[in-house]
RNA sequence: GGGCAAGUGGCGGAAUUGGUAUACGCGCUGGUCUUAGAAACCAGUGCCGCAAGGCUUAAGAGUUCGAGUCUCUUCUUGCCCA
């Protein structure tokens, strides 16, 4: 028998595949989309992972008569590009389109279903062109702001990072700690959509609902008022915010943020900037807030409250109260805040309830749940939500501050002192004017001659790139040197994969309002937020400067898939290792293959560089093959949940590749013995409710769920080959099962369809839906399984009676037992309860 | 501190709406073939027990004829949080 020779054959079916669009003039559009790659050199698991999957869906879709959308480009801007041509003293387009090159070609050896003619690039400045003038629509339309803000500052990087770049204090690339900075900088207005934002989250059932709850945390909308507390000793006011209004009379005390306008009287006062020092350290998460060892500065002041004659409150300065969120000032309220309960308990201030927790007592932390409110004047008897509506009237009512929505979201910082981005298409006119180009100028191409060793920004330190004219008025101006966070370029890239070549605007219309929404979107769960929420951002803007769009969302549906992981290597001192360096021995001794020396086995990470627990996908797909590796990435892990990679796991699925060439190649050579009619229904039944399942699953994106169902169905091929079934009954049916396999194994399967002379490739099998089987019931007493037979569908509760008390298990059970009640579930079950 | 998931054999994991727990794969054990090994093929494999049978879905309780699935409590582990 001929080995399946996976290198000769995967090879003749890559050359057909790009040939092969996934097109159906009839059918029902099907736009299949996985978040594109930034091109760091070569493709990792992760990739490999991610495309298979939407392969497999553009694939499925395809073969059931959608006519199917499957691009792919590059996030190519961005730092690494910059930083490896320092290294390597090659120009960052250079180094990006070697790389592009070189995870193309990779790419192509999956052998996945792209349309390779639609690919883009987002360095490419016929890209970027269109970019800038939705940048100039934007600014036109209001959507683009420029404000002087404090910003955080990268010292490593030398850039500004947007919040979410910020992680715990430090920058998300360089891990450095991030500094605050003013500096004047592009804003998108993403605030003015955040009620939208929010609201339409509501629709977008095809997302995971874990990403649709941190959106909306993120976007964090909350309500409340705003309310004067005036200083005792002078007129001055202070503003505070509040979300518990309700819970005014339980104040004691005033926290403000070591940044609030008042501070400034303090600072000539060591003792006040140790204290702003201290706050300075505890950091802005909404954790370590939570988590910081509560400390104050007394300022002496008081203010009056404002319901309570006669009563003052005194003011602090607290390190758990920020500048940027509200006003930079809170009232405190111990009994119902843990922090201002922990925060009172520290400088001894008085702790009132005033929301009954149904208890006596003294409170021992703070209470934050529903109840009556008490202690509180007229707001008495009333539950919280009705409390906050009357308080709110009355301070309404007395002039002492308004009703108030906050968001958490903040206005999106777009504005990089980098050289490899898109130019903004701004100019600076000597009269202080700031105007966009015209847009007959675009692109605004980045220059190649730079020095990107010089600190800071290398566009402003361009000897004459950055002196321009105004083209209507013909005066002299200073180009915008900074360029666009790179999250911009993704957040419009699906929509010019309609129209990729599209040349006198960002998108043909009428190939958009065809396309879009994406039926599919898959990535992974790390762009959760930041993408995804600026892809609906540019969604929103751009339908609110066009309102013919016929989509409010640009992703119907979203499919996040989990990380690929592998234990990580470290030998004696403590280098660590790659996966190829190493020897296991046995489950517990590995050594390091060069010096024979134990090696320190860690858990299973998600595959990174730095820890060198990375495989290289081409050369597994050099080993085994592509479907091999396809096959062993799908069916070990539901999709959605973390895979651990494993050489053994690939080898089996390898072996099991090789097990279905051999199976058709027998069917076809088979002779032909006796037919018993009976046993053909019987496998027939069989196949078809395999099929069913496989149909089912991948519809479901449970992908490990099918395989495990071919490998069922091999089984019962491998079982009944010598049986009398007819060559016919064969052969149909693994024609059936190798369609089904297409999605998965293509090259494989595309090679045993035609060696098994097929003629309808390109088409799903036919699902039957109502499938006549036998049916495996089980026969219980008092809840407990005695026996399993075998029944025909739809038997009914008297045969089964019969058949129980005739000849089962069961029956010892029931002799000389009182029956009180049968169960009896169709199909299922019947439950027999005895005394 | 808060929010959200999840916990099933030696391992990865199945179990559509409460109705056969442990499908399928890996690993392991035995066998066939082979000079030997590898490969391939066949058989077995949750735990206790010679067996009949009993027990088992992190732990405990509850609802139900029936709970991996629903409710409550506890424990553990992930992920997210200016």
């Amino acid at each position: 028998m001929e080995r399946y020779n996976f290198q000769v054959i995967e090879k003749k079916w890559q050359k057909i595949f790009s040939k092969k669009k996934l097109t159906n003039k009839n059918g029902k559009k099907f736009y299949c989309l996985e978040m594109f790659p930034y091109p760091s050199g070569k493709i990792h698991m992760g990739h490999v992972r991610n495309y298979t999957i939407g392969d497999v869906i553009a694939r499925f879709k395809f073969l059931n008569g959608f006519n199917v959308l499957h691009p792919m480009g590059w996030d190519a801007f961005g730092l690494p590009a910059e930083n490896a041509s320092k290294i390597n003293n090659l120009h960052p387009s250079e180094w990006t389109n070697k790389n592009i090159d070189t995870m193309r070609s990779q790419l192509k050896l999956l052998g996945l279903s792209i349309d390779w003619d639609r690919e883009i690039s987002t360095c490419d400045k016929n890209y970027y062109k269109q970019q800038q003038s939705l940048f100039i629509d934007f600014y036109n339309h209001g959507l683009v702001s420029r404000k002087e803000t404090y910003v955080n500052w990268d010292p490593v990087e030398k850039t500004v990072l947007a919040n979410e770049q910020v992680i715990n204090g430090k920058g998300w690339r360089s891990n450095a700690v991030v500094e605050r900075k003013k500096l004047s900088q592009w804003f998108f207005n993403i605030t003015k959509f955040a009620e939208p934002l929010l609201n339409d989250l509501k629709n977008l059932n095809g997302w995971p609902e874990k990403v649709k709850i941190m959106q909306k945390n993120w976007i964090g909308k909350s309500f409340g008022c705003e309310l004067d507390f005036k200083l005792t000793d002078s007129d001055q006011k202070i503003k505070v915010f509040t979300t518990r209004p309700d819970t005014i009379f339980g104040a004691s005390f005033l926290a403000l943020s070591s940044d609030h306008p008042l501070s400034k009287k303090f600072l000539t006062q060591q003792n006040f900037k140790n204290f702003k020092k201290d706050c300075d350290k505890t950091g802005t998460t909404e954790e370590a807030l939570a988590n910081a060892d509560k400390i104050g500065f007394d300022t002496n002041l008081t203010v009056q409250h404002p319901f309570i004659k006669n009563k003052k409150l005194p003011v602090y300065f607290a390190n758990f109260v920020l500048m940027d969120y509200g006003t930079g000032a809170v009232f405190g309220c111990p009994a119902h805040d843990q922090r201002d309960f922990d925060f009172a308990k520290k400088y001894n201030l008085d702790i009132i309830q005033v929301v009954s927790n149904g208890k006596k007592g003294v409170l021992k932390e703070a209470y934050t749940d529903n109840g009556k409110i008490i202690n509180s004047d007229f707001l008495n008897d009333l539950d919280i939500e009705a409390a906050k509506q009357k308080i709110i009237d009355e301070i309404e009512k007395k002039n002492l501050g308004k009703r108030k929505t906050l968001f958490r979201l903040k206005d999106w910082g777009i504005s990089r002192q980098r050289y490899w981005g898109c130019p903004i298409p701004m100019i600076y006119l000597d009269n202080g004017d700031v105007v966009p180009v015209d847009k007959s100028e675009l692109p605004i191409v980045l220059p190649n001659d730079v020095d990107l060793n010089s600190a800071g920004n290398p566009l402003e330190a361009h000897p004459t790139w950055k002196n321009t004219y105004q083209k209507s008025t013909g005066k002299k101006a200073i180009r915008e040197t900074d360029t666009l966070d790179t999250f911009v370029d993704s957040s419009w890239y699906f929509l010019r994969f309609c129209s990729p070549n599209y040349v006198s605007s960002p998108f043909d219309k009428k190939e958009i309002k065809y396309w879009m929404p994406v039926d599919q979107y898959i990535g992974g769960i790390e762009h959760a937020i930041l993408h995804l929420l600026y892809s609906r951002f540019f969604t929103k803007s751009i339908n609110s400067i066009d309102k013919s769009f016929n989509f409010k969302e640009p992703f119907n549906n979203l499919f996040t898939q989990g990380m690929v992981c592998h234990e990580s290597y470290k030998d004696a001192d403590g280098n660590w290792l790659y996966p190829e360096e190493v020897e296991k021995i046995s489950k517990s001794n590995v050594i390091k293959k060069s010096n024979k020396q134990k090696v320190i086995v860690g858990p299973p990470e998600s595959m990174s560089k730095s820890k060198k627990n990375t495989i290289d996908p081409e050369v597994m797909i050099k080993k085994y093959g592509a479907d091999s590796i396809r096959w062993f990435i799908l069916s070990d892990s539901p999709p959605e949940k973390d895979i651990q990679w494993s050489d053994a796991g690939v080898v089996s699925s390898h072996k099991f590749l090789q097990k279905i060439w051999n199976l058709n190649t027998i069917i076809i050579n088979r002779l032909e013995k006796n037919v018993n009619e009976k046993l053909v229904e019987k496998f027939q039944s069989e196949i078809d409710n395999l099929i069913n399942k496989i149909d089912n699953s991948i519809g479901d994106f449970r992908f490990n769920v099918s395989i495990a169902h071919f490998y069922e169905a091999y089984n019962l091929f491998n079982k009944n080959i010598n049986s009398e079934l007819s060559n016919k009954c064969l052969q149909n049916n693994i024609i059936k099962i190798m369609k089904l396999l297409l999605p998965f194994t293509p090259h494989l399967a595309s090679e045993c369809l035609e060696f098994l002379n097929c003629k309808t490739v390109n088409k799903w099998p036919e699902i039957k839906k109502n499938l006549k089987e036998e049916i495996k019931f089980a026969i219980q007493v008092n809840g407990k399984t005695r026996d399993i037979i075998s029944v025909q569908k739809n038997t009914s509760e008297n045969q089964i009676n019969k058949v129980v008390l005739d000849n089962s298990k069961a029956k010892k059970y029931l002799e000389n037992k009182r029956i009180i009640k049968t169960i009896f579930v169709k199909d299922k079950i019947i439950n027999y309860i005895i005394k």
